[in-house]
DNA sequence: CGCCGCACGGAAATCGATTGCACGGCACGC
DNA sequence: GCGTGCCGTGCAATCGATTTCCGTGCGGCG
């Protein structure tokens, strides 16, 4: 069946047709700097103006076994976190002539599979991964296969070429804020522990608990079962009907956090004066909450955009080794967060 | 130069020599519903699946001359506007087969151009254009080389497919609400009148300041240069300034009245006390926002998905003609919005 | 018993670009 | 004056799949 054709496209065949020259001369003007005699060159180059001839990217792709593509799986843009790390990825991508092929996953594992399995029959070069779930399994697999693939704030053990923050130092450095400001008890709505970050910032949470002497209460720590400001919003309930609730709550991220806020004003309390509360990752709304949230700072657009980076060096050739990027990550402190005051802390 | 292979991939030919049979056999076998002997149809498959043979999206792309591939541009990813957009698009578009590939105009005719070039380069099969500014001409182009494209939100002279809402019935509405609600003096914060939805909220307001013989001081309305919360924030502080100050405000998208709202507290004011404001498109976070925002709301998710529906049935081949769908929009009247106080209005 | 048609599957063209190889011509050196 | 080498360009193979066109073999029907 022929298709109807939107537009008379141009092939390489048209072009050389009209500058009188071969196909294969046509090629050699336009890319590589062969030699050619220069009048050659300038009569191809105007031919193929004057007809407005784009190569067609599926044929080269074909041909030089490279689409000049990246796969980003992201587990959802609508988490403002990963829009800024989506453009800072986007902008090196476009830079270096590839296109980013974007991907939700939602952090189910079939989703997962099966963007996969598309990107890959689509022969991406390389792939962005930002889906914190996926499984070590799979990153294991990939590595296995010598798939070129970058982890943007998150690790495996099988990954080569990752792109995070200090997630255990920062978690630490912020309920240090809250252990200076006289916090005891201090709440943790914990990420799924399923995921790196998840697990990297509880455990930083907990070194902080311990190294500052606060309460160590069991019922202070809490898993949410996603990074969603639901969640954040169950979690903090169930903190704030404790017998005795903490003073400050550090949330795994920012929505958690603002789930938090939400919650203690459902409770009728007040942030910071009765709870204070930090956030993880700073995502742009954060500053214009009211308060304005006290939070760790990420460097979300540089993470995508270095990752980005990384990818494509990677797939220059030259063969990089293991190379796990750490970017710096400090506490903003704003108005979420206040002294304890000695009246809170009880039933 | 020879690249080093990541994976071997396996070919066609690989799987009709693991079976005995013919290239052709095996995409027959794979594809079609061509008539095939049971026996060996089982045998090509098994062969496929024992060497984890997946078809290359690339020279399938170059012989049946279409790539299975939407491109999506969007001003920024960044404005929590677009996300649910594009999941609806993309949602739908991976359940017909189809990937999207995102791009990032940031409403730059400059990056508008590249990323067109590039996606046509790439034999994208069609086109989500969400880009607000995108210059008729472009559109007029694209039109007269019958090239496959939807408009989402924003219309455009030379579109025969568009999704979009009642801009200016619904921005009617808000200020009607306004009126209802005793506001006499009501401040209209417009999107670029570059934009066909900043023109069409306008007039929307307009008309209705009309209709409900509302203050048409000249001075209330003022054109922001940018759908942008520092947009707003700009503009909210020239209307707050004037020697009458309104009672309420109209912002011409959500981002713009967050933008408002930090104006009028940081002038010392209360929302909605002393001054009522609307938003549109009702963002997710507009009902997170202190107070809860007033705004119209704006089927998003279902927007990207009727989208890239007509897109794809536009692909499909069945000439579809002129078709506008207007998706119903309604305001959600929420905390921000109050009877204008009596006391208000004045110095 | 012979012919027609159909089911099956192989051969080869095709999509559009890239690239190694070869060839014609010209300049230069011996 | 002829061989050598290089420059510029054409030729043809190639990438991996789809699809049209045939050839073969078998069965049914007249």
């Amino acid at each position: 069946m022929r298709r109807a054709a939107h537009q008379p496209r141009r092939t390489i065949a048209d072009v050389a047709r009209a500058a009188r020259v071969h196909p294969s001369t046509v090629s050699r003007a336009l890319n590589d700097g062969a030699v050619l005699r220069d009048e050659t060159r300038k009569r191809v180059v105007r031919a193929a103006r004057r007809l407005d001839y784009r190569p067609s990217a599926v044929a080269r792709s074909l041909r030089l076994q490279r689409t000049l593509t990246l796969g980003m799986l992201v587990p959802d843009i609508a988490n403002p976190f990963f829009p800024p790390i989506i453009r800072g990825a986007e902008d090196v991508a476009l830079s270096c002539g590839y296109a980013l092929v974007l991907c939700n996953t939602e952090d189910v594992p079939e989703r997962e599979a099966t963007y996969l399995r598309v990107l890959r029959q689509r022969q991406v070069d390389g792939l962005l991964i930002a889906s914190s779930r996926m499984s070590d399994a799979v990153i294991t697999r990939l590595r296995r296969e010598r798939f070129p693939f970058v982890l943007v704030n998150r690790s495996a053990r099988g990954a080569e070429l990752t792109v995070t923050v200090d997630n255990r130092r920062s978690a630490a450095e912020a309920v240090g804020h809250l252990a200076a400001l006289g916090h005891r008890r201090v709440g943790h709505i914990a990420g799924p522990q399923s995921t790196t970050t998840g697990l990297e910032r509880a455990e930083g949470a907990r070194l902080a608990i311990g190294r500052h002497g606060l309460a160590a209460d069991a019922a202070l720590w809490i898993e949410a079962t996603a990074f969603s400001e639901e969640e954040g919003y169950r979690c903090a309930r169930v903190l704030l009907a404790l017998g005795r609730r903490p003073t400050a709550i550090f949330g795994a991220n920012d929505l958690i956090a603002v789930g938090a806020l939400r919650a203690i004003r459902d409770a009728r309390l007040r942030v910071p004066e009765d709870v204070s509360v930090v956030g993880f990752n700073d995502i742009r709304q954060a500053e214009l909450l009211e308060p304005p949230l006290t939070t760790v700072h990420v460097p979300q657009y540089e993470m995508g955009a270095a990752a980005a980076r990384l990818l494509i060096a990677r797939l220059g050739g030259d063969p990089i080794p293991e190379s796990h990027l750490v970017l710096p990550a400090t506490l903003a402190v704003r108005a979420s967060t206040a002294r304890a005051s000695s009246a809170a802390g009880v039933a």
